[in-house]
RNA sequence: GGUGGGGUUCCCGAGUGGCCAAAGGGAACAGACUGUAAAUCUGUCGGCGAACGCCUUCGGAGGUUCAAAUCCUCCCCCCACCA
């Protein structure tokens, strides 16, 4: 198998490519969807379920794991993989995320962030060391740099210098961790919020330091589409060619294909889980409000294209009284059909790349999914 | 048969002279959700009207009052206990 960190590209179509990510637990298709789960688990989801809509990696968060069950606990049960079984690529967040939404109840320095937990409000101090050795505990395949994700409010000059001390918190998680230590690989973020050029220096600075991959950090949080697009296909063609490319937090089937189109390779985001869970569900037709009256003694399945266990044996009608009721099933069927669907858009994707067809596919689902359409 | 309690807008339930189309909850109907402090949050919820507003509504019928879901009279129904 190949060295953790190598990353072969198989073909491209346009700026979009189809790649090959190794890691210490198996190859990653891109361009890929990856389920989140913060806590250990994708919400409502068990991994045998995942397995079966061919769900290749999945997140989990140093934060939420580092409070709970504590990141200590989990190495003593041989690592988050085992801990979990889930025995796939696992990439963890660092909890950069954590500074811009729990911003309240932190505050941040040169050294690091000081949190208060929002479980019992205790304190304690995340320093881009700490979040690596946090990660090594957890045996995570990827690991990710602590950043400061900049909310969209933020001024340039404060954005400019953030961006900064990112990149120096970058650089010392490097020195925390060697290349391809144990077979955890580590990327770096870029920041500098809606700024062309504070990306750009961002990119140049991260470039520098040696890490296996490189993310967009920072979109996705408040920011219209338009501004969200702009930054994407400005700085996604300038990242290193020969590394993978990961565009956090995002998003819709529209901004991921909008990403791969721009050259990235993989996503994750909450949004097929969380709205699973709120009723809303991502077909082939456009999105579907579940709870809906006019589903009330709906027959047919919730997506006639799609595969997975939820669309092949269950109704609308039965699905739409599972969420009414509150019940548990409700769930995870929602969800399992959710990550199905973006785990099918990836796969989609990836074909549509080796087939010269991106931009057909984007289309297709630019009209489905496009401000004119009903979803 | 007697005594006490009670009948409120789809449901439960607050309201005991004006600030009441009537708290709160539920249901219903719709919307939001983007590196998860989210199985969460928001809006609408008697009718007409864009709106000032007008009309209908608090078991029924009458009455008192400038004004009644709220006070009085009679009637209907429910609950508890007593016979």
């Amino acid at each position: 198998m190949a060295e953790p960190g190598n990353f072969t590209i198989h073909s491209t179509d346009g700026l979009a490519r189809r790649g090959t990510l190794s890691t210490a637990h198996g190859e990653i298709q891109t361009p890929i969807f990856m389920p989140v789960g913060t806590q250990g688990t994708v919400k409502a989801v068990a991994p045998d379920d995942l397995e079966n809509i061919g769900a290749q990696i999945i997140l989990g968060n140093t934060y939420h794991l580092y409070l709970r069950p504590g990141d200590d606990l989990v190495a003593r049960r041989g690592g988050l993989h085992k801990f979990s079984q889930w025995n796939k690529p696992i990439l963890t967040d660092s909890g950069g995320f954590q500074v811009f939404s729990l911003s309240s109840i932190r505050t941040i320095s040169e050294k690091g962030v000081e949190f208060r937990s929002y479980l019992d409000g205790s304190k304690h101090f995340f320093s881009p060391e700490k979040v690596v050795s946090i990660q090594q505990n957890l045996g995570s395949d990827i690991m990710m740099v602590l950043d400061e994700c900049v909310g969209f409010g933020a001024d340039r000059d404060y954005t400019a210098q953030s961006l900064e001390r990112t990149t120096r918190w970058a650089q010392r998680c490097r020195d925390a961790h060697e290349p391809g230590q144990n077979g955890q690989i580590m990327f770096g973020i870029i920041q500098g919020g809606f700024h062309e050029d504070l990306r750009e220096k961002s990119l140049a600075q991260l470039s520098e330091i040696p890490f296996e991959g490189f993310a967009i950090g920072g979109l996705s949080v408040g920011e219209s589409t338009e501004e969200m697009y702009k930054i994407l296909n400005h700085i996604a063609p300038l990242m290193p060619k020969e590394k993978p490319r990961y565009l956090m937090g995002v998003g819709t089937p529209l901004d991921i294909l909008e990403g791969i189109g721009a050259g990235v390779d993989m996503f994750d985001c909450v949004l097929p889980t969380r709205n699973a869970r709120n009723g809303t569900l991502f077909t082939s037709q456009g999105k579907v409000n579940i709870k809906r009256a006019e589903f009330k003694e709906d027959d047919g399945p919730l997506d006639p294209a799609c595969n997975c266990y939820t669309c092949r044996t269950f109704s609308r009608a039965y699905l739409r009284h599972l969420y009414v009721s509150g019940e548990i099933l409700s769930y995870r069927l929602n969800s399992l059909h959710n990550l199905a669907f973006f785990l099918e858009l990836a796969r989609q994707a990836r074909e549509a790349i080796v087939q010269g067809r991106f931009d057909k596919l984007k289309a297709h689902y630019q009209n489905i999914y496009g401000p004119g359409s009903r979803a």
